[in-house]
DNA sequence: AAGTGGTCTAGACCACGTG
DNA sequence: ACGTGGTCTAGACCACTTT
């Protein structure tokens, strides 16, 4: 017991004098000064795009520290978005954002190409449903609707970036299923049936993922995202699409430039 | 030194009976129960808007774990935006998110008011700058071009939730700081000098509230937030307005309406 | 003065991913 | 099999807020 004891005086007391030291240089608590090291180092390009980071232990001893504190570091460098993690494999730095309107949907891909970045669309799902009850008053449809829903990922340099629901009123667009849907939606709705969205509401902010989700963008659960959704009508104010895309974070930017009504 | 070691080895036992014990209840982390049951509270109405939860010891105690633990639970709820925390004074609900159309300045107050909150706009800075040369160069005007800052905190049932940072063209608003800017100011712009933004380009993203942000919010730096950002022109292409606002996440969903181009 | 969150230590075991 | 992050313990001191 006294050695216990005495182990947790020396402790308090080395730490007294670590924080002393480090106080007198600077006064900012140790997991941001680590912070800024690590992000200095992304800035001078230390580690490349999706490079890993060294291991937390690693890291740690480095900075003569813990593993609790050099996690507060990378978990602040997480949520500023310069860094992510891959479930248990790493942090790795994280690449530029993109540029991404929600009130285009015409060739999300050449439009992510043309910034220099490559693009990727995977349908995850494809099947007629019943439009949930909650958004069928919300958006005008008699509950029970059927409506077809498609679930795709999409991958930008490789990394699967988001996940998106889209519910389509099939009055417009009879059959669609039937075609490939990993290409632009909308230029095949244009194509094939005419259909070109007129009214378009859009809703965004920040929430975490969802297990299923974090799970299929290879994220951990509860992690930042960026909710957008968008609600698209014809000239008759007739609903066309609901579409909910669940983003990483730290994987875009939204831009769009608007007219007054 | 044994004692010392004993005690860890009992320490590790009990981790591994309590583990198996919670295990074979359910397998989710610890904080992750705890958060739901946080989470059943809150959407119970355990706790009013605003109200502070027990502390964080007071929390370990209850259910039976350490602060670092209760803390992962707490930490989680604010990524999701259920509650928040006050620099040392705690953690609270969080009050709904107020819808909010980035692409209308028109009665921000009013709007706000509109759907049930009280609002209230502080200025806290207005003065003439040459604008940053990085913006100029940005929406083509000239460097070393002397624009108006306005510097303005808002707040909503009385929570400051948002600092946003305006820049001005003189050329078109001469003498526009002379004014009262607790108001809204493109309602002002209009009257006084007939003002109307035309073309309006936008930019959304999450990211961190840096230290002097955070400080002015009553928030911690580092806290997530969410960074909006507006250039407005007129008819001719001209520059008049570049607001960038800084959110906190929680406090807000933004809802655009667009017209096709 | 008492209480709160903010930071930090020095360990531990586990589940999972990779070789 | 080994290394990684994910989770957790049981404390500590500090800065600041509230009483």
């Amino acid at each position: 017991m006294l050695l216990c004891e005495n182990s947790i005086v020396k402790q308090s007391l080395t730490n007294v004098l670590r924080v002393n030291q480090l106080r007198s240089v600077e006064k900012r608590a140790l997991y941001l000064r680590i912070r800024d090291y690590l992000a200095a180092d992304i800035a001078a390009g230390k580690w490349a795009e999706n490079e890993k980071l060294p291991s937390e232990r690693q890291l740690s001893e480095q900075f003569n520290t813990t593993r609790v504190t050099a996690r507060q570091a990378l978990t602040q460098l997480e949520a500023e978005g310069l860094i992510f993690r891959s479930n248990r494999r790493g942090w790795f730095v994280t690449p530029p954002r993109i540029n991404y309107d929600p009130s285009r949907d015409m060739g999300f891909v050449r439009y992510v190409e043309d910034q220099g970045f490559s693009a990727r669309t995977q349908t995850l799902e494809k099947k007629l449903i019943e439009l949930p009850d909650h958004i069928a008053d919300e958006v005008g449809l008699d509950r029970g609707t059927p409506v077809y829903e498609i679930l795709r990922r999409r991958y930008i340099n490789d990394r699967p970036c988001l996940i998106e629901k889209i519910f389509l009123n099939p009055k417009h667009c009879p059959g669609v299923l039937q075609h490939s849907l990993d290409r632009s939606l909308w230029s095949l709705l244009k194509a094939e049936y005419d259909l070109v969205p007129v009214e378009r509401h859009l809703e965004i902010y920040p929430q975490t993922l969802e297990q299923p989700i974090a799970e299929a963008l290879d994220a951990n659960t509860g992690t930042s995202g960026l909710y957008i959704r968008r609600i698209c009508r014809d000239q008759n104010g007739d609903f066309l699409e609901l579409d909910e895309e669940f983003w990483l974070h730290n994987a875009l930017k939204v831009v769009v430039s608007v007219m007054p009504d």
